[in-house]
DNA sequence: CGGTTGCACTTTTTT
DNA sequence: AGTGCAACCG
């Protein structure tokens, strides 16, 4: 087995500096993954490191198992569970640590994770507690100044003294309770996780040289990415011999709002001394035609590093540029396009990414596409465990594993339905907290408490419902037979089926909870994937158009990419307009990562019109556009190719349509192609059909 | 207590 | 335009 085989020179020299710090500037498209993979697998072969003594950090958990699946298949092993253990996101790493030694620093070992909409929730809790109006002061806003203190490592204490102006100290306050309410339910949000593994490893000298000694090697990816936090982490991990590699290019920066800071990059050489700096500026995914447009973007930039990505695939087709009248037409636009290329079998549905700035966006698309019946996939917008009816499940595996998890109380207290209004709830929970026992003890007690009778009733059941599922997780049930006793206890089902057009779809969510369950052991770890699953990590059809925002292309590619709403409000966006001129910059990044997602085909798109928020505006095309150069070619409105029979055009049959010809009498249609179908016929022989000839007509 | 209706607000991007 | 939340009524 030859780890080098295969890599080019700066690659190469990646993959053999061992010892020491290193620093990868890999341009976007420049084999970045294989160099890392090539790398971990040299480390662990050739130079015998044991695959726990890595700490490899990825952005998304699916760069994680990418990556864990492309080393397993280099090194020739099996792919188990347990292989590279310390491969993950920041994120899923920190939970790891705190599991294992949090306690040392009041952590309970079973603390569950709370997402956004948790944080939001409890932040809204704790405003009523201190009759804060939520008119005045808007919870999102709170969350995310909170956020921010937690990312500048400001604990409420320390916030509370640098706040000045009454909105602050409105917000200090809040944030006091939150994190008062946070701990005694015994949860930890998003950046708790980060910010409770740094003071673990701040305040436990024996814990931080512990591990530190475990991780002889350790490689971040995407590290123009990390913030503060994360950067304080990676520091105290790195013990005498400093053998740490990082991997990242400032120009795809684009994670600033969520507190990433790019100097961390710019700034790897001053903080670790003699690093050696390797740049991979070969790009093997994009023509030149595609790279000079980017280039001629992201170079307008003025915060940035030099370097020029070259290309041997000189030349390719001009990046297409498209004015459209409005976002339907540019929808149509996009997905006509593609249809097309499908329909002469040049290109296959997966071979297309849709991209674009806003989720709001991809509503219109999603229409054009069911229009022209090409299969689509939406990557990130409402996230399969974000549905409701995966929430409420999720509410009690989360209560049965922490007993202290209010949000997740609050939530299924009342549902299916069972009398418990807002006022017991209320009531029940002030009862609990004064007797100062956990939710599931309450709901046994409930009875001393004093509410009313029907409401204490359903509440009993609730709690020994929750007794029993707890005993089967004691008695290593599967987390899928957990939650098969528990909908059925509390007939989860028969709620769900409330007569509208959703409840089957959400029966079919339910069972595709189930068997994602059967895949986990432990409740705890089935829990923590769940908490951890980022959009862009699900599952992906095999054969469907990608539709996502730039934000979600990041570290993907695809042979032909179409960028949609190229105007001045959406890309750049608009809340830039008011802001620092580095978030200009931010903009600019995301269009050059957007661009460079490209192989073989781009095409760009913007509409002198576009519905927003129920308005209609009207946009200037992207400064963006301009940039790109004279390596693009501007295409004709599509307005005026558009003939009035567009919408007659469109395949009416679909694959195992029943149809009826005059001529042949019924059959089944089993292929499409175009303007024409193959049907097998009942009465025998199968037919290639054009539809307006053959007159053809469901049936 | 629960369901329905009407209003307001939304949209930047997400671990 | 769509959704979530609040107030109101049964």
């Amino acid at each position: 087995m030859d780890i080098l085989e295969g890599l080019n020179d700066a690659q190469k020299s990646a993959v053999e500096t061992t010892s020491g710090p290193l620093l990868i500037l890999a341009g976007a498209g420049s084999g970045k993954t294989k160099t890392l993979t090539h790398r971990i697998g040299h480390l662990i072969a050739k130079q015998g490191v044991w695959p726990n003594e890595i700490l490899a950090v990825t952005f998304t958990n699916k760069a994680a198992r990418e990556m864990r699946d492309r080393l397993s298949s280099l090194l020739g092993q099996s792919n188990d569970r347990r292989f590279m253990n310390w491969m993950g996101t920041f994120h899923g790493i920190c939970v790891k640590l705190l599991k294992i030694d949090g306690e040392a620093i009041g952590i309970a070992r079973n603390f569950v994770i709370y997402d956004e909409d948790d944080r939001l929730g409890l932040i809204k809790k704790a405003m009523k507690t201190l009759s804060v109006s939520d008119k005045q002061v808007k919870p999102r806003a709170v969350s995310a100044v909170i956020s921010k203190a937690k990312n500048d490592l400001l604990r409420p204490d320390e916030f509370t003294e640098t706040a000045n102006y009454p909105f602050q100290k409105t917000v200090a306050e809040i944030y006091v309770e939150y994190e008062r309410e946070k701990q005694q339910a015994g949860a930890l949000d998003f950046d708790d996780l980060l910010v409770e593994t740094l003071r673990l490893l701040k305040e436990r000298p024996k814990i931080r040289a512990k591990w530190r000694t475990q991780f002889k090697h350790i490689l971040i990816d995407e590290y123009q990415d990390t913030n503060t936090a994360q950067y304080r982490i990676i520091k105290y991990m790195v013990n005498e011999k400093r053998n740490i590699c990082v991997v990242g290019d400032d120009w795809q920066s684009i994670y600033s709002w969520r507190g990433a800071d790019f100097t961390n990059i710019l700034n790897f050489e001053r903080d670790f001394e003699g690093a050696k700096v390797i740049k991979l500026e070969q790009n093997y995914r994009s023509t030149g035609a595609i790279l000079d447009a980017a280039h001629q973007v992201i170079t307008k930039n003025n915060n940035r590093t030099d370097k020029k990505l070259w290309t041997n695939a000189i030349g390719g087709s001009p990046v297409e540029v498209h004015q459209t009248h409005d976002e339907i037409e540019e929808s149509r636009l996009v997905a006509g396009r593609i249809a097309s290329q499908i329909t002469l079998r040049t290109r296959k549905p997966s071979d297309f990414a849709v991209l674009y700035r806003t989720n709001a966006q991809s509503y219109t698309l999603e229409r054009a596409f069911l229009q022209e019946r090409v299969p689509y996939q939406i990557v990130g917008g409402v996230r399969f465990y974000d549905r409701k009816e995966i929430k409420d499940v999720i509410s009690y595996l989360r209560l049965i594993h922490q007993p202290s998890d209010i949000m997740s109380f609050s939530r299924i207290a009342n549902i299916p339905s069972r009398g418990v209004g807002v006022v017991s709830v209320e009531k029940f929970l002030a009862w609990r907290s004064q007797k100062g026992i956990d939710i599931v003890e309450a709901l046994e007690r409930c009875r001393e408490s004093g509410i009313a009778t029907r409401a204490v009733n359903s509440l009993q059941q609730v709690g020994i419902v929750l007794r029993e599922a707890a005993k089967m997780v004691e008695q290593q049930k599967s987390p899928s037979e957990v939650i098969e006793y528990i909908i059925d206890t509390v007939q989860y089902k028969e709620y769900l089926q409330d007569g509208t057009p959703q409840a089957d779809e959400r029966l079919e969510n339910i069972g595709a909870l189930i068997s994602d369950a059967a895949l986990f052991t432990g409740l705890a770890e089935f829990l923590d994937e769940v908490a951890l699953m980022s959009s862009v990590d699900l599952n992906t059809k095999n054969d469907a158009v990608t539709l996502m925002t730039l934000h979600a292309a990041k570290g993907l590619e695809f042979p032909a990419v179409f960028m949609v709403g190229l105007e001045e409000g959406i890309l750049p966006h608009s809340r830039v307009y008011d802001g620092a001129p580095d978030d200009l910059e931010e903009e600019r990044r995301l269009c050059y990562v957007g661009m460079t997602r490209a192989r073989e085909e781009l095409h760009i798109s913007y509409s002198t019109s576009r519905l927003q928020f129920g308005t209609r505006n009207y946009n200037m095309p992207s400064r963006f556009l301009e940039d790109m150069g004279h390596n693009v070619s501007y295409i004709d409105s599509y307005a005026k190719q558009q003939d009035s029979s567009f919408d007659e055009a469109v395949m009416p049959f679909d694959i195992n349509d029943r149809v009826r010809s005059p001529q042949f009498g019924v059959g089944e249609v089993v292929d499409v192609d175009g303007m024409a179908v193959t049907v097998q016929f009942d009465r025998g022989g199968t037919r290639k059909l054009d539809i307006e000839n053959a007159q053809l007509a469901l049936c």
